[in-house]
RNA sequence: GGUGAUGUAGCUCAGACGGUUAGAGCGAUGGAUUCAUAACCCAUAGGUCGGCAGUUCGAUUCUGCCCAUCACCA
């Protein structure tokens, strides 16, 4: 029975540019719904800008237009992003429309009928120049914990310590740099503490669909049953879904001046997307795919490809509101990993901060990312590398050098010596090819979305074809005389498995794909019924050249396209705004499905920014094991100050603190204090240990003979 | 600090419900070939399966600890 399947992909926010990181989920989820379509299945495939929320408020703000202006503009910059790497939405919406808005207001009043709908007064920073309240990342201050400047509402970077925004010293604005005051107001909240919430999404997390697949990978149920707790507990928190205005989206029927948080009406996108398809075309009944009990009675499924930045808002708030609504929930999450280049997270200094659009603009071919990304894809939760040296291996290795070749080598003979005539193929010489079709292992790959492991099965097909032509040399019998008929068959045998690899391929390659339905003159392939060679007397057209190999000159233009070089003089500055613009991101919509980018300095220090270190000699006046620390020993270090300096040193595994007592070692005085469970830790000893970690152990420092305590070490 | 994932040939990855000589592709080396945008074919070399300990007749596969990387949580 053919499948009716709803498939979304994240919805990329307003703000920012499609790179390589989210190409790994929409190549995923572009390639299985090709693969549903060739079997046969009916498959909706919707995606839209996430346009609402404070950035994009404040970007519009900045660049002196609309926010409608802008998310206009992006929406179409994302779109022909994606439409240049063959994935291709049935519709690509936004959900600043209207059909976002019918379904929001109506999710919410069916949770609001429901009971699933609290009120509660919150008091937060409001930002009295600007008049507006303000987002946790959009309040800057010195971290309690250890007094670094500037840093977030949310978290420190520089101890890592995490507190509320009211708990920052000296706080200030990010927009306007006024001091923040507080401010009372209230919020609404959508109950997932509710033991009815917390009953459904046990079940739902656990649980398989319709199709018999289950509706999370392993690794995310995992995570689930990390979040939600142990049976009896009740770890999960309300979920605030409501901003004051002044906020970009849409207001709360019946609350003037109360804004849907862009997290409530994001994922409702999809249903918005689909909704909008659907008028397009007239022939969707989309509450079959929406309402809970048509589409259980019509047997339709609702499949969402997401990055696991985001599983949580998929995995808890989006299945429980759906539940509560009436709504049906999704029968499974795709979640894929974030994407390194290289073995590292995504580095504008690298240049492996890679755009889409800069791919494109370099005239490298789409065909060979999505290659590279499918063989890297297994259908779990792990990050995907991109090796930029492995990409080129192996693109032009598998498809230049084994899968186009049988086609380049075979195609001459048929075009020149038997007017594009096939004859029919070589009966023994097919039989594994036939029956790779019938075992349906390929297809299977597709279906629970392995491509890593369909692409090995195809080419291994594709040696097989090689191994074919090299063992009947049709080079030795073109040049024999009465051997005409041998070579035809051998030929047009190797092309009919050029076609069997190109339909396994398709999904990948739809462009490379449709070029060889074309040279083949066939009609479009699909992976449907019995199995059967290309007929004799079939006519094929000339062959033209199908792929070209990539050159690692390419690939370096590509990184240089997008390397942001750090000069002296502008470095503090683009460093800054790198980092401003990437954390807006990630607060507000965490839908990058890249590792957030840090630089990380290869080069040089200044004499000066070596003399920041303030480097002490310190007498080890006690120390002792610290009761629940595996790897920490308590020091009390004399470094000539009034008061002894307490550190906690990691060094458990390599000394006793009965043989520490006494020694003289170095210490970094001016280290910014860290609260850790068991106190504070004012400062860090220094000790040796091999970065390869070939050679154990842990070394601390000693001073020779003469060194006393407090003496600056430089 | 806690939890989870990962760590297998130079590279990218399979696999093993514990059991004779651990696999593939690429790369390297040697050979063969010239139909094919030097592609293809054949052969060879390369791994103490992250480290240590334990369970076992036997572990790379199970258990514990440690190390490294990544993520989530606090």
């Amino acid at each position: 029975m053919s499948r009716k399947i709803l498939v979304s992909n994240a919805l990329p926010y307003a703000n920012g540019d499609i790179h390589l990181g989210h190409l790994v989920g929409y190549i995923q989820g572009d390639i299985w719904v090709r693969y549903q379509r060739m079997r046969g299945n009916t498959v909706y495939y919707v995606c839209a800008d996430d346009t609402h929320g404070t950035p994009v408020m404040l970007r519009a703000e900045k660049e002196g237009i609309t926010p409608e202006a802008l998310i206009n503009r992006v929406h179409d910059e994302h779109l022909r992003d994606f439409t240049d790497f063959s994935v291709a939405f049935d519709h690509y919406h936004s959900t600043h429309s209207p059909e976002n808005r019918a379904y929001a207001e109506d999710i919410y009043g069916k949770l609001n009928t429901a009971a699933m709908i609290d009120t509660r007064s919150i008091e937060q920073y409001y930002d009295p120049v600007k008049e507006m309240f303000l987002p946790d990342r959009f309040i800057k201050g010195e971290c309690p914990k250890c007094g670094a400047a500037d840093q977030y509402g949310d978290n420190c970077e520089v101890c890592g310590a995490a507190y509320a925004p009211t708990e920052l010293k000296n706080p200030y604005s990010a927009v306007s740099g006024a001091k923040p005051i507080l401010k009372t107001s209230e919020h609404f909240f959508f109950r997932l503490s509710d033991e009815r919430a917390v009953a459904f999404l046990r079940e739902w997390t656990r649980g398989s669909n319709a199709a018999g697949a289950r509706r999370l990978q392993a690794e995310a149920a995992n995570k689930m049953k990390e979040w939600l707790g142990e049976e009896g507990e009740n770890k999960l928190s309300d979920w605030d879904i409501s901003r004051d205005a002044p906020y970009f989206g849409f207001e709360i029927p019946g609350a003037p001046g109360k804004y849907f948080y862009v997290w409530l009406d994001a994922p409702i996108g999809y249903l918005a997307s689909f909704n909008k398809l659907a008028q397009k075309r007239g022939d969707i009944n989309v509450e079959d795919f929406t309402d809970a009990t048509r589409a259980e009675a019509s047997g339709t499924e609702m499949v969402h490809f997401i990055g696991k930045d985001i599983l949580y808002f998929h995995a808890l708030f989006w299945p429980a509101m759906l539940k509560f609504a009436g709504y049906r929930t999704p029968s499974q999450l795709c979640v894929n990993g974030f994407l390194t280049v290289d073995g590292a997270k995504m580095s504008k200094s690298r240049g492996t901060f890679i755009t889409a659009r800069s791919y494109v603009e370099q005239k490298l071919n789409p065909e060979w990312l999505r290659y590279y990304f499918a063989g890297k894809s297994n259908g779990t939760m792990e990050d995907v590398d991109l090796n930029l040296d492995d990409m080129i291996a192996k693109v032009n290795s598998d498809l230049v050098g084994k899968f186009v070749n049988i086609a380049s080598r075979c195609a001459g003979f048929i075009t020149k010596r038997f007017d594009a005539c096939l004859s029919a193929p070589d009966a023994a010489a097919i039989t594994e090819f036939s029956a790779a079709w019938n075992a349906g292992l390929i297809a299977n790959c597709y279906e629970e979305r392995d491509y890593s492991r369909a692409l090995r099965e195809i080419m291994h097909l594709a040696d097989l074809a090689n191994q074919y032509v090299n063992e009947h040399k049709p080079w030795e019998l073109a040049k024999q005389e009465g051997q005409e008929a041998r070579l035809h068959e051998v030929c047009s045998t190797a092309l009919t498995m050029f076609r069997d690899l190109t339909r396994y391929l398709k999904p990948v390659l739809p462009t490379l794909a449709s070029q060889v339905e074309t040279f083949l003159s066939i009609p479009e392939l699909t992976w449907a019924g019995a199995w059967s060679p290309l007929p004799a007397g079939h006519t094929i057209n000339a062959y033209a050249h199908l792929m070209t190999r990539i050159e690692r000159k390419q690939i370096d233009a590509l990184l240089a396209a997008n390397r942001e070089s750090l000069t002296p003089a502008t470095a503090a500055a683009t460093a800054n705004d790198t980092k401003v613009s990437s954390s807006q991101q990630r607060h507000a919509e965490k839908q990058q499905h890249a590792a957030p980018a840090t630089e990380t300095s290869t080069g040089h220090i200044s004499i000066d920014d070596f003399a920041k270190i303030d480097l002490r000699i310190a007498k080890i006046i006690d120390a002792s094991h610290v009761e629940g620390a595996d790897k920490l020993i308590r020091l009390q270090l004399d470094i000539g100050e009034e008061r002894p300096r307490q550190v906690f040193a990691g060094i458990k595994s390599a000394y006793d603190p009965a043989t520490l007592v006494g020694r003289l070692t170095v210490m970094v005085a001016n280290l910014a204090p860290r609260k850790m469970k068991f106190g504070m830790s004012e400062g860090m000893v220094l000790a040796a240990s091999d970065p390869e970690g070939k050679t154990g152990g842990l070394h601390i420092l000693s001073p020779d003979s003469g060194a006393t305590p407090g003496m600056r070490v430089k």
